[in-house]
DNA sequence: GACCGGGCTGAACACGTGTACAGTATCGGC
DNA sequence: GCCGATACTGTACACGTGTTCAGCCCGGTC
């Protein structure tokens, strides 16, 4: 039974390192908190990591790799969202793109909400991973404001260094910020409903802007 | 000539803490280390603050009271700019205030440069303040939403809550990010050109959006 | 059955941390 | 002059940290 169905120690120590560090911080949880909520001992994760260092190295990349993953449709699910996750920007006009995208986001993080509270985190800490991981995420995110603008969506005064890093921002933002957020919005940033309006919030921004 | 011109150890501990946290982040810096940097012994962080958590605490404080300062315009400069601080919504329209709102934010961090990298660190981070820094933040945003609603400037069918934290996002992010953000801007975050850069963005997509 | 290798542990180490405490210097008021 | 208060320091302590190491268990191989 263990090949099918057990999870083994470092796949445990990766998925709660997720959790752990999402809720509270990479520099401030020790290298013990994690082993203990993992269940495991301390020995064990350098055993597998080499230390502290080369645990949030791997998580980085582990929760880079399955965001990644999701977003472009990978994974147990139906091939469906993959599908319209690689429909180019051709054809559609840039409204439709714009929501579809910003969906697609939303269902990740309604997916693996502590993977995405991890990368949130990571962002704003100075990981070894993250300015990799900021690179990637402000690369894809250029790539699609260029498509944006050949197709003609895009504002043609537009900056579009500062675009890319304002869709950044309205996305990755509120997860750096979650434990605030609570706070403010009456639910969970998370929750479906919660989330909804977020989404539509972002787009009607993008779209129409705030002031008439 | 200690009281015309010198500096007391509490006013270099904070001002070293702004500088030193804001760079290097607050759970990760030691009491050593921002005694060291402001050439005073541990001992006496803790003789004025009580220990790590005053220090933070205090250090918040005192951020906080120093932008809010900065940004109504009180101080050593001259009166006009808390002239024009003061002038209400009504009588203005919607897109000048909001030019001149971004202004004013953004002539603070180009004043203070180290006290809003702190906050940035602060918010971000799970300060003891930076709940209540938020919900201050968050509550002076609220009401000027509102108020730019009263006066028929914003979107009807806007989500004031999201408004409020888009708006947020949008200014105090970046500061969050700062470390990341050098590499994609060729410039610093808070070099003048920059700075404009990114008031004009803003209030571009406030106004406008970024999709037509 | 012997053997090996890898997952895994408990005990130990050196070190940095936050903090307490006793003591010194310096300044303002009597 | 003295005196008390306050700014400030050096030393010491207990503790949590990251890390090391010798050794355990256990499935697979000759």
């Amino acid at each position: 039974m263990r090949s099918v169905e057990a999870e083994t120690g470092r796949e445990a120590i990766i998925r709660t390192a997720f959790r752990v560090f999402g809720e509270s911080g990479i520099a401030s949880t020790s290298l013990r908190e994690v082993a203990r909520a993992a269940g495991v001992s301390p020995a064990l994760v350098v055993h597998h990591f080499g230390g502290k260092e080369g645990l949030v190295a791997a998580t980085d990349e582990a929760a880079l790799r399955r965001f990644g993953d999701a977003y472009r449709g990978d994974g147990a699910e139906g091939s469906e969202s993959k599908r319209e996750a690689d429909s180019g920007v051709r054809g559609g006009d840039g409204a439709e793109l714009l929501r579809r995208r910003a969906a697609q986001t939303a269902r990740v993080m309604a997916e693996m909400p502590e993977v995405c509270a991890y990368l949130g985190r990571a962002l704003v800490e100075g990981t070894a991973g993250s300015a990799a991981l900021f690179r990637l995420m402000i690369d894809g995110g250029r790539e699609e404001v260029d498509a944006l603008a050949e197709a003609g969506a895009l504002r043609p005064d537009a900056d579009r260094t500062w675009a890319t890093l304002q869709h950044f921002f309205l996305i990755w933002a509120p997860l750096s910020f979650m434990p605030l957020l609570q706070g403010v919005l009456g639910d969970e940033l998370l929750a479906p409903a919660q989330l909804d309006r977020w989404v539509e919030a972002n787009v009607q921004l993008l779209e129409k802007g705030l002031y008439s």
